[in-house]
DNA sequence: CCCATATCTATGTATATACATCTACTACGC
DNA sequence: GCGTAGTAGATGTATATACATAGATATGGG
């Protein structure tokens, strides 16, 4: 199961890469900017663990996104963490990144029939969950 | 759905890799010890398609593996080709993981129901099948 | 036989990913 | 206040992953 799964994601991520291509953005970085664009102002920890990403492989991600420009960050109360959010430029991005990612996601959705797109999506997500046990965080 | 596949796919890949670590395995290492063991002496491109996996990233895993001992290769009267199969070693190597596998694998399936189990094991091949548009060589 | 073209693996480069460990800081008990 | 335990993020290290490109070899047409 975890090869299929592996499999499947190596399979899919190169459609949507594809696409996002000349946008410049690999699949993991539209995804956080969609998940702060979503969220708002968020701690490098609450971000993994929606992600279900260990928090310091996101140092190194954020940290090449921020070159770009498109992360804001400050320190909260607690001074151990950031508060991260999507800059001007990181919601310029975006904006310019979903119609391909949309592209990509509409031409998956057409080979695999609603029904099967909705399944595929409830059961990663219950996969996530059962493996993460947690309130549902995303 | 990319995103929410690819979070399934690393926290499911946690899960696995915790149960190899005794045996010092990361899941493409055993995925890649299990398909030379069924199907026998396969080229690296093969194997690529196989697992939908670019064969320029096999290279530098293989060669990991090759470093271990684990594969044995010879040359076919294409001499660009490498014909690759498991060694001695790598046999043992399986052997001793399988049952690791196995129980984060029976873990699992015990978390989400033998319907649920099946239905992801269906969707996630159908994804591969749809992206890489081929007649199934898995 | 020779050349153009295609194919197989290797290499350079960049990102993704996790774990062990480190440092800075918080929080709690006394 | 002070010390100890715990938490947030940073760093070292190793593997996973893909793309562009290069080098070697095969293949088919003259």
């Amino acid at each position: 199961m975890c090869a299929g799964l592996r499999r499947a994601s190596r399979a899919l991520t190169q459609c949507y890469e594809e696409e996002l291509r000349p946008v410049g953005l690999r699949a993991t970085q539209f995804t956080i900017l969609q998940v702060l664009s979503l969220a708002g102002e968020v701690t490098q920890g609450e971000l993994g663990r929606m992600l279900a990403m260990d928090s310091t492989t996101l140092t190194r991600t954020l940290k090449i996104m921020s070159r770009h420009g498109w992360i804001g960050r400050r320190h909260g109360t607690d001074r151990r963490e950031w508060r991260l959010r999507l800059s001007k430029a990181g919601e310029g991005q975006l904006k310019r990144a979903l119609p391909h990612w949309e592209k990509a996601q509409a031409q998956l959705r057409l080979q695999l029939g609603q029904h099967q797109w909705d399944e595929l999506a409830r059961l990663t997500n219950n996969v996530t969950n059962a493996v993460t046990e947690r309130g549902d965080l995303s």
